[in-house]
DNA sequence: GCTATCTTGAACCGATCGTTCCGAGATTTG
DNA sequence: CAAATCTCGGAACGATCGGTTCAAGATAGC
């Protein structure tokens, strides 16, 4: 903004006084649990400790603001996990790992209760934003495709049912996490929880060691 | 209110000039769209056509109002589809009709987009309200022993994969319902869905004369 | 120190928030 | 019709909304 090279030479008076990267943090806090509009800019401004024309002039306004919000949760909470999902080579271990410590970090810890900011995202009237619900495309698509990759090593591994269609199953195993993100939000047990979806990786399951093809007992 | 018969004698000099339960049920649809937080009173002033004097008057406020709101829309939108699930007795039928009758009325038609009531109140700020959360609570109990009772229909009938938990598994299908909800307020395909909720129900199902089971070919 | 640039707090903008109040008009009873 | 009572539209309440402006203070290079 300031140091765009006009012709050889440019001033550099000062410097900002905060950390741009510690006040967004804070501020993917305040949206991931109150929402866009259950936010005010005033909430915003306690919560960083700057004031509203810092604000306004590092990142615009507040449509602004919550994206880069948004765009940081993505990067910062939402894709590491998807990337381990993703790369994990064991098969459905990975799966039912990736839905236990999403359990965990819903119901217990800094964020418990506060559900996904994607998901969250989903029911408030910030999807009406266009750039905001491509956000959240991308990122349910990067869901989806890491939840079959692992299904596919499943697959290569002889863990899953010979019916279970892979596209299909990722898409439910989605929705599924959607509605743990969901669902985490009001309160929910986390023992409960973790019965749903340790059934529905079961439920795809091979009927080899684990549950399932006991016939006499 | 009126009249509570003081001493044998009561006046009644006017009513009501408007059809209390047309205007909840503009009320309803309004909560439903945009929330409790994305709605104004003006909003509601314009939706139902009577003034805020009135407003108040009848329901006394904007969380007496979503209260009733909410609650109607438990009545009138919710239960009867719950009970017809847990009524039905064809089992698994009945759980995958549930499922496809959801993704329709949650993709086209009048509602399409709006998600569900109960999902979207999960997220929004009035589920730190506890009597708003005891209605979401009650709710998802509900969606859970409704499936639970399909579920139990399904494993009388042999439907079931030997395997499968009732109790565990009624709880993982309420899961993808909120999912779906959830999902389809950004527009998420109804064939996607609809994948999704089939390869869940398929995944409990009994290998059987469906899919599964086939070895030779 | 001087100057230029940035940061910052406070004040202000019009709009909207949820809520209250009152007068005018409608309605039922005697 | 007259009296009593309720309804209801509209104005107004104080507070907060998101957003802008501006002068004073802080910091850098000269």
């Amino acid at each position: 903004m300031g140091l765009c090279g006009w012709e050889g030479w440019v001033s550099m008076p000062d410097v900002k006084h905060f950390d741009a990267d510690a006040v967004l943090e804070a501020v993917v806090r305040i949206f991931w649990r109150q929402g866009v509009t259950g936010t005010g800019i005033q909430d915003v401004v306690d919560v960083t400790g700057l004031s509203r024309s810092s604000l306004y002039a590092t990142f615009g306004g507040k449509r602004r603001l919550y994206l880069a919000a948004l765009e940081r949760y993505t990067e910062q909470r939402s894709a590491p996990s998807l990337e381990r999902l993703a790369e994990d080579e064991r098969g459905l271990p990975g799966v039912t790992d990736f839905f236990l410590s999403l359990v965990d970090a819903r119901c217990s810890g800094e964020h418990a209760r506060w559900g996904c900011m994607i998901s969250n995202a989903h029911v408030g009237a910030e999807n009406a934003d266009a750039d905001i619900r491509a956000v959240l495309e991308r990122q349910n698509d990067k869901l989806r495709k890491a939840m079959y990759a692992s299904l596919a090593v499943a697959r290569s591994k002889g863990q899953l049912n010979p019916g279970v269609d892979l596209e299909a199953s990722a898409e439910f195993l989605a929705l599924l996490a959607h509605g743990v993100n969901l669902r985490s939000r009001c309160g929910a047990d986390a023992s409960e929880l973790r019965q749903g979806v340790t059934a529905a990786v079961a439920a795809i399951t091979a009927p080899h060691g684990g549950a399932g093809c006991l016939r006499g007992t």
